[in-house]
This record gives structure tokens, sequence and C-alpha cells, in this order.
DNA sequence: TCAATGACTGAAA
DNA sequence: ATTTCAGCCATTG
């Protein structure tokens, strides 16, 4: 692969990369963000990609704050342990008080 | 090339 | 209320 994708998912890195320490999104808002909402699986695709970027993709969740993919991190615990670790609370893979640590890239940045 | 899958989401039944 | 369906589109078989 060379080209890759680019695009959507350059976007969902640059994105992701935006994510303040301590915050969280989801999916769909960065899908949002970038024009199509209802591609919010590609954002999650561009995500299995992300390992190789900077891309801080355990600051992104489903929208339920959910960690739907933690499976995809090395141990079974890290991603939970790295947003912990930026002080937001983890129980049992879901994301307590998410509404108050989401993060909308077209809600803060936006506009 | 075609078919199946996926770190999602919202609407419909 | 819960379960099912459809759309998004790149990647993989």
């Amino acid at each position: 692969m060379k080209r890759e994708t680019l695009n959507f998912f350059d976007k969902v890195y640059e994105v992701a990369k935006l994510i303040p320490q301590g915050r969280v999104t989801s999916y769909g808002a960065i899908a949002n963000y970038l024009g199509a909402k209802k591609s919010a699986r590609m954002v999650g695709y561009a995500m299995n990609g992300s390992h190789n970027k900077d891309v801080p993709a355990h600051r992104v969740v489903n929208r339920k704050g959910l960690l739907t993919g933690k499976h995809h991190f090395d141990g079974t615990n890290l991603m939970q342990q790295l947003l912990e670790n930026e002080g937001v609370k983890v129980v049992d893979n879901q994301i307590q008080d998410f509404q108050l640590v989401f993060w909308d890239p077209s809600q803060e940045l936006n506009k």
C-alpha cells in the first residue's frame, strides 16, 4: 500500500491528534466533522492503521463512551490505562462522565 | 473482479 | 423497550 487511502484517513488522523489530553471523542463525531457522519466505520477502520501514526487512538471511542477498540491495543487494558493516566475515568471499558470528557471537533474547534 | 468484513451510528420494525 | 437493517468505503480473501 502506498497512497493508502488518504483524505478520509488523513483527516481522521489530523483530528485525532487534535484531541486534548484527558478528553475523548467518538468515531461519529470525527466522521461528522469530516462531513460524512455516516462514515463512522471508516473512522474506526482508519484507526486500525493509526498504529503507525502518532494518533492517540485510545482517545477515540464509540458514541457510548465504550472502549470498543481496546482489543486492537497490545494489552487488554492498555487503552484504559492510557485514558486513566490522562484523567479519564474508565470502568469496565466504559468511560465515566463521558459527556464531560467528550470532545467534539466540530463543536470545540469550530464552529 | 466479486464478496465479505469491520475500532460505528441512526433509523426502522 | 429491544432487535434488525441499511449506509459508509477501504481492506482483505
